[in-house]
Order: structure tokens, then sequence, then C-alpha cells
DNA sequence: TTCCGACAGTGGGGTCGCAAT
DNA sequence: ATTGCGACCCCACTATCGGAA
């Protein structure tokens, strides 16, 4: 299937799955060479099962071929020709929606690929189906024997996708449970896992990737290639298998088609940063709002976040930026924030808020600024794999200085670090240093941009721990982090607030040392899914900053808490207090 | 009719372990 | 030794549905 145009005014896209007409669980319609759904449980199963990435990409590469050659040899093409022409969306506006592959001939064979590829790679097609884990704690009972195609899942899946209005629950409750009554025992487990997000098979995209590199016998480059064109993988995996290397090719930039975003990887500090890439850098301050991607073709505007969601409408003042840029092609990234009276940041949750409003009065409110840092293209010119500086350079011809992020250009790590604490004075995040000779690596994290953001740290005391899952099944993984209230207990002994839990930062050591310590600690029953403890234990945690909550009796939480150590050196008592905590809230851009 | 609780799905994320290179 | 990936789950927020008030 074709990527499609968002751009407004682009003509509604057909969902290739909405042309199967068949319902959602007759699976007794399906062709008889087709996979089986329970085919690609049973692939999933054997993934989850293995450590080896090899031997994953060999089952998930097997299940891809399977799919192409049974549903090819079918040669049951359905509606899927015609809905794919329809997919070719956009006409004069777009030119290149259509790009997507020579993909109208595959038929019923690309269809069930990009819906197998999709599913092995722990998705579902559907951006939103409404149906979460509360919705799946009853369900009927499997089926005995698999009957089920991939088609037929999807199928469903659109069904309670398309459900809206009042009755929709009703629809939706319905849908899920045809599906599931028609699912073997295998399939539902596979099915609860891909609807809820968590397939936990030790595989999603990049591993998917690779296995359609080896299933259709391409360069894994040219598919990563491709992908970085195209938000959802299945689409790729459609092209390469029955296409090959000249149909991934066809998946190129184009200004309305949204690209994967580059990221970031962290470091401690400014020197460390420098020192991973050498030599000059750029070092931009790193903005606290959400990542756009802004795109131009002539009257054509389009705005994407970093999921690739669209959400022009909602952010006016980048397409009002977008109109008044003097090209008339251009794919630009940027974050977009809600600044002050006085040009500071406001709180992320402002930002966040007001991104996330479909209120045009919100919208009134709150405006927002763009912090543009990237051009991917520009009046014609392709630019993502010219270097960081070029790009740069690229982007200040053509955006007003109001719009650019703050940046510099150095090899010093003083300079550098002189810098960062002016952004921090300024009330930005961090920095991000840029290899200046580095591609736009859509889609990757690599050592091409680093980010340094100042660490907080807080010795708090741990008030309960809960149940870990997966791999750390068997552990008590997840701590309740709370704050020393002086004098608030009982007999004006000290009491606790919490602030907010956190699971990141323990080593597997950490976890066996403190599942003994709370099994000890624990103040009642231990074998509940939250464990409270006795106040005894005081934790160094690290966190980006102090929010305010709703959730949390003291009116703040923190963000990104995750655990340095456990100190033992240090009694509850000399634990930090609420007031602490407070004063940082206070002393931040985000205080509010 | 209006209100409110529950659910789903966004946005922002750090650190660890392990396989492969 | 380094790198990339997936797993582990956090926070706040908005939209929506459906039942309670």
């Amino acid at each position: 299937m074709p990527p499609r145009s968002a751009f407004r005014g682009a003509r509604p896209h057909i969902h290739g799955g909405g042309a199967v007409s068949r319902g959602p669980v007759s699976a007794a319609g399906g062709s008889i060479d087709s996979v089986l759904f329970h085919d690609v449980a049973v692939t999933s199963a054997g993934v989850a099962a293995t450590r080896s990435r090899l031997a994953k990409r060999e089952l998930l590469a097997a299940a891809l071929r399977a799919a192409a050659h049974g549903g090819m040899t079918g040669g049951d093409a359905t509606a899927d020709g015609a809905a794919a022409g329809e997919g070719m969306a956009g006409g004069a506006a777009t030119g290149g929606a259509t790009t997507g592959g020579p993909g109208s001939d595959d038929g019923r064979a690309g269809e069930e690929v990009d819906v197998v590829a999709t599913f092995l790679s722990g998705r579902v097609r559907q951006r939103r189906t409404g149906v979460g884990w509360r919705s799946l704690t009853s369900l009927p009972a499997p089926a005995s024997a698999p009957t089920l195609t991939p088609l037929d899942v999807d199928a469903a899946l659109q069904t309670m996708a398309d459900a809206e209005g009042p009755g929709s629950a009703a629809v939706r409750g319905e849908a899920v449970r045809r599906l599931f009554a028609a699912a073997t025992q295998d399939e539902q487990t596979f099915l609860r896992g891909l609807i809820v997000g968590e397939l936990r098979q030790g595989a999603l995209d990049s591993l998917l990737l690779d296995a359609v590199a080896a299933a259709a016998d391409v360069p894994l480059a040219a598919v990563r290639r491709a992908a970085m064109f195209s938000a959802p993988s299945g689409p790729i995996a459609r092209a390469a298998l029955t296409g090959g290397a000249a149909a991934l090719a066809a998946f190129r930039l184009e200004p309305g088609r949204p690209v994967r975003p580059m990221l970031a990887s962290p470091a401690p500090d400014v020197a460390a940063a420098l020192a991973g890439i050498g030599g000059p850098v750029a070092v931009e301050a790193k903005i606290d709002g959400i990542r756009v991607q802004l795109h131009k073709h002539g009257n054509d505007v389009a705005v994407y976040t970093r999921s690739l969601d669209d959400v022009t409408e909602r952010l006016p003042e980048l397409v009002a930026l977008l109109r008044s840029l003097p090209v008339a092609t251009a794919v630009l990234d940027g974050e977009a924030i809600a600044l002050g009276a006085d040009g500071r940041p406001l709180a992320f949750q402002d930002t966040a808020a007001r991104t996330g409003s479909h209120d045009a009065d919100a919208t009134g409110r709150v405006p927002l600024t763009a912090f543009l840092f990237d051009a991917l293209h520009l009046a014609g010119r392709d630019l993502v794999d010219a270097p960081e500086s070029e790009r740069f350079a690229a982007l200040e011809r053509v955006a007003p200085p109001s719009a650019l992020v703050r940046r510099i250009v150095t090899a010093d790590p003083d300079e550098a670090t002189a810098f960062f604490a002016e952004v921090l004075a300024s009330g930005h995040e961090g920095v991000v240093v840029k290899d200046l000779a580095a591609p736009y690596d859509a889609g990757r994290r690599g050592g091409a941009w680093v980010k340094v953001k100042p660490r907080h740290t807080l010795d708090l005391v741990v008030l309960a721990v809960e149940r870990g899952s997966g791999r750390r099944s068997g552990w008590l993984s997840n701590i309740h982090l709370g704050a020393r209230v002086p004098g608030a207990g009982p007999d004006s002994a000290d009491g606790w607030v919490m602030l907010g839990k956190t699971f990141k930062g323990m080593s597997d050591e950490m976890l066996a040392w403190q599942t003994a310590r709370f099994t000890e600690l624990a103040d009642g029953p231990a074998d509940g899914w939250v464990v409270r403890v006795r106040p005894e234990q005081v934790v160094e945690i690290a966190f980006d900053g102090v929010q305010r909550s709703t959730r949390y009796p003291g009116g703040v939480a923190l963000r990104f808490a995750r655990v340095l150590r456990y100190r033992d050196d240090k009694p509850a008592a000399e634990a930090d207090t609420i007031d602490a905590v407070r004063a940082i809230a206070g002393g931040n851009a985000s205080g509010g």
C-alpha cells in the first residue's frame, strides 16, 4: 500500500483492510493458500523463546516469506488492486504520494505481507482501536482449531477502530468477543499482546526490518533507507517482498510524507558529549516542548509529531510560520513550546495540554513558539544525506531568526559548558550536541546527536514496592518514593508523602538485594501486588525536575525518577524533606 | 440534562542486559 | 570494547463513552 499523503485536501485514504469485504471472523472464506493467523502467533512464540537475535530474525523472515508466497499462489486479488489505486491520493498537490512502490499488482499477497509484518513488529495497523487492557479482562473460551487469517484479524481490528459515537462501546465489545471466540488459546495470547502493545517477544520494528531484508534478500541498508520515509513498516515489508530493491527505492523523501525523526542519545555532561563526537560540534539549546516536523509543498502544509501523528489543525502558529517561508517546498524539524509573556518556557505540562487540545480557545490562550533546528528538504533539494552543518546553514537562509534554536559551534568543552549554563539560565532544558558532519539518520538513536540535561538528586524513603513482570517476574521492582514531613506522624514522629514511583536504574544485583530487603521490611501481607514496607530504607534518586501533580497528596511529583543507589549510611530520619522538594520546584521554570 | 469516573491513547522519558559486531 | 535494541515501567494530559446524579 502506498504511504498516504496526509496533506489537507488530499483525497481520503481508502484503507486497504476495509476493502476486504468479508466479515471479521469469517475465516472459512480465506484462501486455502493463505497463511493462518495461527502461524503468525506460533512464529511470535518462537521468537520469544530464543534470545538469539539471529534466530529471531530467521523465524521472522520465514513467516514473511510464507505470507508472500502463500498469498501469491492463491491468486485471489479481490478488490485490493482497486484499493491500492484509490490510495494514490493527492494528485498534483503532492505528486509523490504514489511512490510506495509498484505495489498495485501484489494484491492479496501484498496486503497479507503488510499485515503479517505489522503484527510481527508488535503492532496493529490501526492507530487506535479503542480497546485496551481493561476491555480484554473477560474473554470467551478459545476456539479449538485455528481458522483465522491475518486479514480476518486486521478486519476485526478495523471494525473496532471504526466504531464511534453512542453505542460504539457495544460494537467494539462485540467485535472483541467474536474475534477472540474464533481464536485458539495461542492466538488469544498473541492477540492480547498486540492489542495492549506488550508483545514482549524481544523483537520490535528494528528486528522486523532486519528480517525483511533477509526474507526479500535485499541489503539491510536499502530496507532501512526506505523505512526512513514510511512511518509504518508493513508497507516496507510489502514492497521488499513483492517488488524487491526496486520497489524499496520508491520510498523517498517527499514533502507531505512524514519522516521518522532522528533521535539523540544521552550523555552525563557536556564534556563527555564532546569527547564522544570529537572535533568541532554544534551545541544547541534543548527545548522541553513537543517535537514537530513541518512540511510545505506550495499551498499544502502539514505538521507532524514525533510519532508522525498529523497535528496540523491544532498548531496554527506553525502553519502560519510555514506559509511565511520564502520557499515552495520544505521539510523542517524542530520543537514547539509554550512560552510565558516574559519569553521563558512554561512547564512542559502547559505545552502538552495546549498541543493535545482541539479546543480553539486553548489555542488562543497559550500560544506556541517554534524552534527549528534542521532541514531535510528545501526548495526542491533533499538534504537528509547532507552534513548537519550544511542542513542548518540551509535552514538559516529561509527561517526567520526568531524561529531558530539558539546554537553555537565549538570544539572547546569550556565554551560548550558555558553555553549549557547560559541555556539553563534562560529556562530551557539542556543542550543537544551534534556532529557537524553527520547526515540525518532518520529513526535511529545514534551517537551523532547527544543530549545533556542537568540532574537533581534527593535521598528519599521507600514506602512500598510492586511486583515486577516480564524479566523482572519474581522480583520486587517498582518502588514508591516518599519525602519526609517532619513531625507529621503520630506522636510528632516524621511522616511521609509520596512523590511517585520508579523502576529505573536497577541492576539485577540491586533487584535481588531489594527483593530480600523489602520482604524483610514488609509491613503487612507480602504477597499482594503492592507490598507496603516500613519507611526505613533510604534511596538516592536522580530526576529531571519537579512537576505539579493532582495524583499525589503533596501536589508534586518527580519527573523521570531513577535509582542511583541504596543508602545504608543514612537513616530515614535524615532523608530529604518535602520542603526541599518544593524548593526545587520553585527554583525551576516549571514552578508555576 | 449535566456531571463524573473509567478507559484509551497521546506527549515527555532513563537505564539495564544482552547479542552481535 | 562498543553499539543497538528491547524491556522495564513512570508522569501529566485530553477525549470519549456511558452511567449516575
